[in-house]
Order: C-alpha cells, then sequence, then structure tokens
DNA sequence: CGTGCCCTTGACCGAAATCAAGGTGGGTGG
DNA sequence: CCACCCACCTTGATTTCGGTCAAGGGCACG
C-alpha cells in the first residue's frame, strides 16, 4: 500500500532527484517529472573541498547549481585585498546569477560542499518557457535580499558583540531549521573559520575572538574544540543581537 | 510623416503613459497597449511631500508604484532608535515587495517624490499571465541585489572616507545617468539631508560633514548651500571611493 | 617530535563616536 | 520688512570601541 503511494509520487522522476531536497523546497520544484528527466541528463552531482572556488570573480559563468549540502560564501574583495562576504548559502539554494554571463563577486566552499550543477543554457532554456521555475527563482532572489537588506542594518549599525550574536543565532538558524524557536538551547558545528567569521561581520579575527570568549565566560555559549558552539542561554543570545 | 509614425508608437497607449520612463525602462516595458490599459484605468499618479512615509514597517502593503521622479528611501530601524538606509529608488525604479502582503521596512520619499501606483492585486494578476513582467520584476530585483551587496562591501569594510566618496559617485551616477564616466566634473544637488547620508553610510552626521569638509578643502568637490554639490576632480574623488 | 595553522590573549593606538558649541539660511509672525 | 526661530550643518574637544601589533597556546600533520 505504501509501496503503491511512493509509486506514484516518485514514477518518472530521475534516480538523482527522488530524494533531493531541492526538488521540494529548491528552485527543482517547479519541474514536472518530464522536466526533471531533461535537466537531470545533463546535470551532475559532485563534491568540491573546503576553499574551493566555484565561481571566480569575473570570470564565465557556464554552470548553475543547487546546494545539497555544506556552505557556500559568496565574496567580495577590494583592490587591496579586504574582503567581505556578502551572502551565505545553505542547502537547497541555488548557486548563480541568471542572465548575466559574468560574475562579479566569488563564490567558494567554506566546508566540504555537495553541488548538483547544471549548463547555464539548459537552465534559461526552460526558464523561457518555464513561468513556475522563473517565480522560484524570484522567490530565492528576494528571500536573498532581505537577507543582504537584514545584513545591511548589522555592518552599517550593531557594534561588535552585537554582530557576533547575531551571527551566532543566523547560523543556528539555518544549520537546525527544524530547531524550536524557543528552545533555550542548541549545538552546532561552525561552517566558518574565524577569518571568514570576520570577512562575514566586517570585524578581525581577533575582535571575533575577544567576543566570543565573552559570551563564553558570561556562559551565554559554551565552545569545544574551537568549531562546535552549544548556546546555552537562548535569550540572553538574543538580546545580545539588539534587533 | 513623422506624426505619423508617432501615431504607430503611441496608438493605443493610455495619456498617463505615453511620456513615461516607466514604460521603457521599468516594469511597464513588459506590457502591451492593451494591458497597459487595463493597468492605467486603476492607477494614480500622485506627488507626495519629502518625508512622507509610503509603505510602513510591518504595515500592510495595498499598492505597488513606479518611482517617476524624485528618490525614495528603504530604511530599517532597530529597537533603540538605530537607522539604517537598505535601499534608494530613483526613476523608473519600481517599490513594492511582491508577494508578500506586509513590508518589513520603512519607504519614505527622500525627496519630493513623483509616483505612478496601482492595486497590488491587479499587478499580482497580470503577474501571474504575463511571464515578461515576472521576468522584469526578476531583473530589478537582482540589480537591487547587487546594489545591496556592494553597499556590504562599503558598510563592513570602507573608511568613512572611502564611504562618503563612494557615496558621491553613487549619487552621480543615478542622477545624471547621461553623464560620461570619462567626465572630469559633475555637479547635482543631493537628495538626502546629511542625517540621511549618515544613516546610509553606517556614520553619525559629524563623521559625514567631516569627511565632506576633507574633500572640500582638497578641492575634489564644492559644496553650494549645503546640497549642491560639484564634482571638481572626478579621478581623485574615484581614487578616494577605494574599490 | 618538530612545524605550521588557527585561535586566543594582551598592550597599545587610532579612527570614528560622543559631547558640546556655534554658525547659517529659510520661513514665519510681528 | 525685519527679527526671531528652528532645522540643519560645521567645527572642536574628548572618549571609546575596535584595529593593529605582538606573543604564545593547542592541535593536526608530517
Amino acid at each position: 500500500m505504501s509501496n503503491v503511494r511512493k509509486d506514484v509520487h516518485t514514477a518518472g522522476i530521475p534516480v538523482l532527484c527522488v530524494s533531493c531536497e531541492a526538488r521540494h523546497r529548491g528552485v527543482c520544484g517547479a519541474l514536472n517529472p518530464e522536466q526533471l528527466l531533461t535537466l537531470a541528463k545533463s546535470s551532475s552531482i559532485h563534491r568540491t573541498a573546503e576553499g574551493e572556488v566555484l565561481v571566480g570573480d569575473a570570470q564565465d559563468v557556464e554552470r548553475y547549481s543547487n546546494v545539497l549540502g555544506g556552505v557556500v560564501k559568496l565574496t567580495k574583495t577590494l583592490s587591496d585585498g579586504r574582503q567581505q562576504i556578502v551572502g551565505l548559502q545553505f542547502a537547497p539554494d541555488f548557486v548563480g546569477r541568471p542572465f548575466k554571463t559574468e560574475s562579479v563577486l566569488t563564490a567558494e566552499a567554506a566546508t566540504e560542499v555537495d553541488l548538483c550543477s547544471f549548463p547555464r543554457r539548459v537552465v534559461e532554456k526552460m526558464m523561457a518557457d518555464q513561468p513556475d521555475l522563473q517565480r522560484r527563482l524570484l522567490d530565492q532572489t528576494l528571500k536573498e535580499l532581505d537577507q543582504a537588506r537584514d545584513w545591511m542594518v548589522m555592518l552599517g549599525r550593531k557594534t561588535a558583540a552585537e554582530k557576533v550574536a547575531s551571527f551566532l543565532l543566523m547560523i543556528a538558524r539555518n544549520i537546525r531549521p527544524s530547531t524550536d524557536p524557543d528552545a533555550h538551547s542548541a549545538s552546532f558545528d561552525l561552517p566558518l573559520s574565524r577569518a571568514d567569521i570576520a570577512d562575514f561581520l566586517g570585524l578581525t579575527i581577533e575582535t571575533v575572538s575577544r567576543q566570543m570568549t565573552r559570551l563564553r565566560t558570561e556562559h551565554i555559549i559554551r565552545i569545544e574544540n574551537n568549531r562546535h558552539v552549544i548556546i546555552e542561554d537562548f535569550n540572553r543570545l538574543v538580546i545580545r543581537a539588539g534587533d
């Protein structure tokens, strides 16, 4: 009985996509089985190592991708080397700038990342005769715009302490989206190094480190092995974030 | 002869829209004469005074608008009153957040503003059966996302001097889009007060003022009546912006 | 058992914020 | 028409937060 239902639901769906999150919450949700099949034919799943550059600045973009796992950071760099992370992408986000063949930023694997990627032309072809797909992309873009604007407030108006607290909350929400927002504790591995966090928050690594230490000494968080964070007092962390 | 051609081009186009910039560079460019007519029937042009709130935070959005003239600022405010401008919109930009009935920011007239506005439902109806319109909105949203990310770099990594220089260049480009980028001088009225500029750059008004004074004493710009700026040395201003 | 990377901690410094006075110009009411 | 007011801007003095410089710890790796 449950077999029958499962057969109906997955009928004609490419093996590649059956258990893929992007088919539900991501852009692929806009496609019917036939279109999925077309896309799957020219798509490939692969794993990239931490630090690998997915799309370089001013480089032609020939492939679009869905993030299946891990975290991708989008960075911009000034001519003298100052860097700023302008976006973080988690599963099942879509990586790639539609309708522009040249990227104005660098997309880099912040952790080990699993991607499902497709040639640019196939995606754009589908977009032309599939309004739903365009709509999904619009939704994703609007979501990124909202995030970008929240970060602008953080970058322009928050103190170092507030920035670090806000960052930890943002990661906690994205890594474990299922977490009960009222929960008084949560734990996760930071997907970013201190240097990346600094580039994200517009701070130096020293300042990030000091603020983390401060949160630790005040028993708001605990830190294990530098990367694993346990939020001990969710409420006080929220207050610290200062919205 | 030229009359005939003009008649052909404007045949069936609502009077309201004939000379409207949004019909060419804005979202209305996606509509055919018939659709323009439908939209024009329920649209209205009006002028709002400086300081007027177009869309309040957490307020229902019942109307979308095109900016016909003037500048609209989008701001976010923290609970203790700290403010950050997260977007500036010039003609023929589209104001309004599609597919979300509640705004998460405040849209306010930074100058006197001319708007052409339509009921939300009419626009969303058209969007459903007009992929071109959705495409235009996607383009506008992507443009805003690109700008937001550039500003994130500015907010996170630039010094006060660089921020003010970057701001002046951005205004110069948007107020006089026809200006030759290689020109060595340009002049315009600032659409923002010092307080707004500070909220845009993540600085205080005193710091903005000091940086303007510095640019003035170094003969990179001249200032008349506090609001009128003449760029005397475009190249040095670009260098100051520090990209 | 080094070696190097990442992180932390401390001392000091400097850019921008804060605090505090004025200046200026446009609008209003006498 | 003038005088006053008020909003907006500039300038100066001082403080402070975060950056810079410097040293050292911990852990993984060869």
